[in-house]
This record gives structure tokens, sequence and C-alpha cells, in this order.
DNA sequence: CCTAGTACGATCTGGATT
DNA sequence: CTAAAATCCAGATCGTAC
């Protein structure tokens, strides 16, 4: 197919078949390098590597004219030069990203309310209800493509289906600068020869672990029985790909995301075994974690450390925090001692925190916590008292049976037989 | 010039609870 | 009353995507 460089593009004719779709997936054209050239015109044409100058950087966008030379997204930059050496390296600016990306996603809500923006440069649109105001979703992909290329100056590329996965595959196939429109009884033929790699969420490994049992295309899933797609990617994956290799996809576009976790990790220039330097730097990630938790407006029940050592294996070790927090200083004092229990023989080449378990700043979850602490003071006082007599360990779950009767009542009828 | 940073969901494992 | 199976939860890891 040979489409990772570009060669691949394609644009459905005007007026073509759309019946059935209202999906559309909005996908910009090597999105880093084409804001670097709007602000560089010079740049235009050359082979363009984004990607931090230093040792231990890797490519984070190439221009179309670099990934003819094979360069790749997460590619080591040296490694890209070695493949492309007149390529221009230009350091990422994310300030000007997040810019044209809002003027991006606002010429999107500017058609529709029910835009999801999956990362910084696409997004799903649901246009179904669109019709009357802009016409029918090809033409609203025409027009979204005509207007993003007016208004900024960079090309999108569109897929236009009746589902999510169905348009997602359908515009990394139009790319770059491409629209294709899979009409709704089309999408079993358009899905059926295609690798089984370009499914939205079959990776490396799942690929092999169907190619290696002759499941090569989405055909051949759709004829694999269950139990064997079970084995080879689990039950969860099995279902997952059974159905979207068919066509069925029930995904809503979805408006609004709650995050679920917030963190910071670097990579130092040089790997670290001075572990005063590696506390310190767990309290620098910390305070800026803490800073996007309140900017937030939430708080982490959780935090997680990362620690990817010099030959590259990599843990995580988390903990429940005594009671919610964005506060730096206290993420960090946990960061520390979670820290304190690995193993630091290895010198250190990443480290990273993570808030985890976010809820709302205030309110919520605190009381719920005050009763445990409240509890466990209960239950460790008792504990050791009546350790002294032979009796087993009272715990919370020992008082509310007990107190089940009085506390209770009519209100919460036990039920007839279960536990016990 | 070897391998970023951020985030999410699935899976596995071990302990506690029912 | 005890034993065991089922269930839940937290922590750890893995795979994926951009």
């Amino acid at each position: 197919m040979g489409r990772a460089d570009g060669s691949g593009r394609m644009v459905s004719p005007e007026g073509a078949d759309d019946a059935g779709t209202g999906i559309l997936h909005v996908d910009m054209d090597a999105f880093y390098a084409a804001v670097e050239v709007l602000h560089d015109p010079s740049l235009r044409g050359k082979p363009l590597i984004i990607g931090a100058v230093d040792a231990r950087s890797v490519v984070s966008s190439a221009s179309y004219e670099a990934r003819r030379f094979g360069v790749r997204s997460a590619m080591p930059v040296g490694q890209a030069l070695r493949l492309c050496p007149q390529a221009i390296v230009v350091p990422p600016h994310f300030d000007r990203y997040r810019a044209v990306s809002a003027q991006v996603m606002e010429i999107f809500r500017s058609i529709t309310p029910l835009v999801e923006p999956l990362s910084i440069d696409e997004a799903f649109l649901d246009v179904r209800g669109a019709r009357r105001l802009w016409g029918t979703p090809g033409e609203v992909a025409r027009l979204i493509r005509r207007r993003v290329f007016a208004e900024t100056g960079l090309t999108a590329s569109v897929g236009v289906a009746a589902t999510k996965h169905v348009a997602k595959m359908a515009s990394t196939i139009a790319k770059p600068d491409g629209l294709l429109i899979v009409p709704a009884r089309d999408t079993q033929g358009f899905l059926d020869p295609r690798p089984v790699r370009a499914m939205w969420g079959v990776g490396p490994k799942a690929a092999e672990a169907l190619e290696s049992r002759a499941i090569r295309t989405i055909e051949d899933i759709r004829r694999t029985p269950p139990h064997v797609l079970e084995r080879a990617i689990g039950p969860a994956g099995a279902a997952r790909i059974a159905q979207l290799a068919r066509g069925i996809d029930p995904r809503e576009v979805e408006t609004t995301r709650v995050e679920k976790s917030i963190g910071h990790e670097e990579t130092f220039e040089t790997d670290v075994s001075d572990v005063e330097l590696l506390r310190a730097e767990l309290l620098r990630l910390s305070d800026r974690v803490g800073a996007r938790l309140r900017r937030a407006g939430l708080e982490a029940a959780g935090v997680a450390i990362k620690v990817r050592f010099s030959d590259f294996s990599t843990i995580t070790r988390s903990a429940t925090l005594p009671d919610p927090t964005a506060v730096g200083q206290r993420i960090g004092e946990a960061a520390r001692e979670l820290l304190g229990a690995v193993d630091l023989r290895l010198p250190i080449r990443l480290i990273g925190v993570r808030a985890e378990r976010l809820v709302p700043a205030g309110s919520g979850g605190a009381r719920l916590w005050d009763d445990d602490e409240d509890w466990r003071r209960v239950e460790n006082a008792l504990d050791g008292a009546l350790a002294r007599f032979g009796r087993g360990a009272v715990t919370r779950a020992t008082f509310l049976r007990e107190g089940e009767r009085d506390a209770r009542g009519p209100a919460h009828p036990r039920p007839p037989a279960d536990s016990d």
C-alpha cells in the first residue's frame, strides 16, 4: 500500500455516494511540520524533522519530504538523520500547535457542536443532524477541507463513514490532503481486504498474534471462530475486533471527556544514580502535577511514579494518599516514599510522577475518607487490645454486621441467604 | 547522535471480604 | 462453625495511540 510516505493520497469525487454516513474523522497532515512551514515559509518543500535537539530525542513529526526517506514519528532523531542527512531538524513549538489547533477545532464547532477532539490535530464530528444547514456528510467534509485550508493554510484529510472506526481508517488511507467517503453499504467491502494492522487499536503485538495464526486481513478476522481470536489476543480484544471487522461500532461522538490521570515524566540527558537528585526531580515534577490539578479543579487520591533504568526496563509504583490532594508537596512526599522502595542498582534514565484516581477538589471524596480514617483508628485500637484475648482481628465489617439490626432496620432488610 | 511525553484501557496477581 | 468459591480492589504491567 505504501501510504506512510503519502503516496496513497485520494480524493472521493464530488457528488460521491455518502448514503448512510455521518461520522467524519478529520486529521491534519503532518501537523507539526506543516505549522512550522507556516511560520517559516522557506522550509516549504524541504525534508523536516520536528524533534528536540538533544541526544535522546525522537521524531515528533516529519514532513512528507522526509517521510519519503523512511523517517517516521517516534524514531530516534539520530536514526532519522542517518536516513535523511539533509533533513532540517526543527525543535517543537507546542504553543504554536495549540493555537492552530484551537483555530481548527473552532471551524469544526462552527459546523456542529458534536465534535470530539482526539488529539491536538484530529477530531471526530457527527454531522448526521447538519444536513439542513450544511448539506450531506460528503458536502460537509469538502466544506471543512476548504475552510481549514482557507483559514489556516493547512491541509486536512477527512474520512467519512457510518462509524468512527471506518471514518478513522478512511482518513488514514486518504492522507495526505485527501478525502475518502465510504458509503454504509460499502463498509464490508472496504474493510475485508485491509490488513489487520490497519484497524484502530491493533498495534504491533496484536497484529503479530493474529498474523502468526494466518489471520492477515479483516476478512480473516471475520471468518475466525471467537475462541481462536480470544486465545490470540484475549477476550476483550477479541470481542472488539470481531465487531469492528463486521463494521459494527456503536461508539458515539463524545464531546466531553474527564481526565483520569495527570502526569509528568522526563528523560535525563545522561543516566542518574544520585538519589538526592532523583528526589529533587520528583519534587519538581510533583509541583507541576499539583499545579495542573489545581488548574483543573481536581485532586488526586493516588500517586504513581515511573522509573526507567539504563537498560530501558521500566517499573511503576503507586500508592493511595491519606486523603486526596492537589498540593505538590504532598504528592512529592508520596512519590519520594515510593522511590525509597525501589531497587536503585541500575542508573536511571527517566523518572515520572502521575496523579491518579482524580476527584473534584473539595467535597466529594473527603467525607468518605474521614469515615475511613476514623474506622481505621478503631480497628487498630481494638485489634491490638483483643488480639491478647485470642480473638481474631476485629474489622470494620464486624461492626457493620453486628450493627445491622439496630443501625439499618427495616429500610435495609437482610437478604435471605446471601453471605456466609 | 538508540529508543519522548502523555494518557487510556485491558490483564494479571495477590490479598481482603463475603 | 468452618471451608471454599466468588467477588472486589489495589497495584503492577502491557499494549496502544498520537
